[in-house]
DNA sequence: AGTGTCGCCTGAATGC
DNA sequence: TGCATTCAGGCGACAC
């Protein structure tokens, strides 16, 4: 669920409330996530203090003092937010762990669909740990080129909607700002990757960071459980072009939608893609 | 090696 | 109303 701009603005909140705080309560109560959040996390965790806290994909990276750095995924649902310690309780089925910190803040973590991920790992190992050796550039880094794209896609026979949701070879972008991407570059999600001409790769490169700037700026977007960490909703979904959006039309349209039905949805690797067949080619 | 399918989980929305 | 079915933003284990 959470992609690139979500995860973002959950680790800017973070920072906020975390950097160079002790951490002086830990409560697991369920250890069964996508992996079993591992028996030493809350020994760990407890009388450390987040010295650093960065983002790569998906995941966060919170560095503690002690040689150790946090490793969280949200997953499809996973949802990092804060309490005060005297706060009204909402209903709490699903929270997995409760960080209590030396100023009386509490961070939950609550993923009723346990997809996501809670690990400890050494500092100096976490970069070739298994979560993250095998991931592909940064897409708001100068790595991510068209150069680079023509060189992967070279014999990719994959659709193109397929190819940069694989983290192997972009990061952070999913299922939402994988067809919001492809709208904006004019390219339809069905075509084989390594037929895409490098004028294409350019417009699709400028178009992924476009839409992933656009949508940081906005919070991420929200359809049903995405929340920052202060419970707020992201607004990028107001923003969507094809994205949800089966049978109307889509900006700046000029087709007769009785004609055309508008954007069209159909299914690529058993997830959901959304596009204009007038402006996609 | 590259590609396609399945399953992990629960909850909300939809259909009968 | 109640029950069954479908679908959801991710990702890794498989089989071919």
């Amino acid at each position: 669920m959470p992609e690139l701009p979500e995860v973002e603005t959950v680790l800017s909140g973070l920072k906020q409330v975390f950097l160079n705080r002790t951490i002086v309560g830990v409560k697991i109560n369920t250890p069964k996530l996508r992996n079993k959040i591992p028996l030493n996390l809350a020994p760990k965790l407890r009388n450390a203090k987040v010295i650093a806290a960065s983002r790569r994909a998906k995941y966060m990276k919170l560095d503690l003092d002690n040689d150790h750095t946090l490793v969280v995924h949200l997953g499809m649902s996973g949802v990092l937010r804060t309490e005060l310690a005297n706060a009204k309780k909402t209903k709490q089925t699903h929270d997995h762990l409760r960080l209590t910190l030396d100023n009386g803040t509490e961070i939950v973590y609550r993923d009723p669909r346990r997809f996501g991920v809670i690990d400890l790992v050494k500092t100096e190992e976490v970069d070739n740990s298994a979560y993250f050796r095998n991931l592909g550039p940064e897409p708001l880094s100068r790595k991510f080129s068209a150069a680079y794209l023509q060189k992967t896609f070279a014999n990719k026979t994959v659709p193109i909607k397929q190819a940069i949701m694989d983290q192997k070879i972009v990061v952070g972008v999913g299922n939402i700002y994988a067809s919001e991407s492809l709208f904006l570059a004019k390219i339809d999600p069905r075509r084989v990757s390594k037929t895409l001409k490098i004028s294409e790769l350019e417009q699709l490169v400028s178009a992924i960071k476009k839409v992933l700037k656009h949508a940081i700026k906005e919070g991420g977007s929200t359809l049903r459980d995405y929340r920052n960490i202060g419970g707020e909703r992201g607004l990028f979904q107001m923003h969507f072009s094809v994205y949800d959006r089966e049978g109307k039309v889509c900006p700046h349209c000029t087709c007769n939608l009785k004609k055309t039905g508008g954007i069209k949805r159909i299914v690529q690797g058993g997830r959901s893609t959304f596009y204009c067949p007038q402006k996609q080619r």
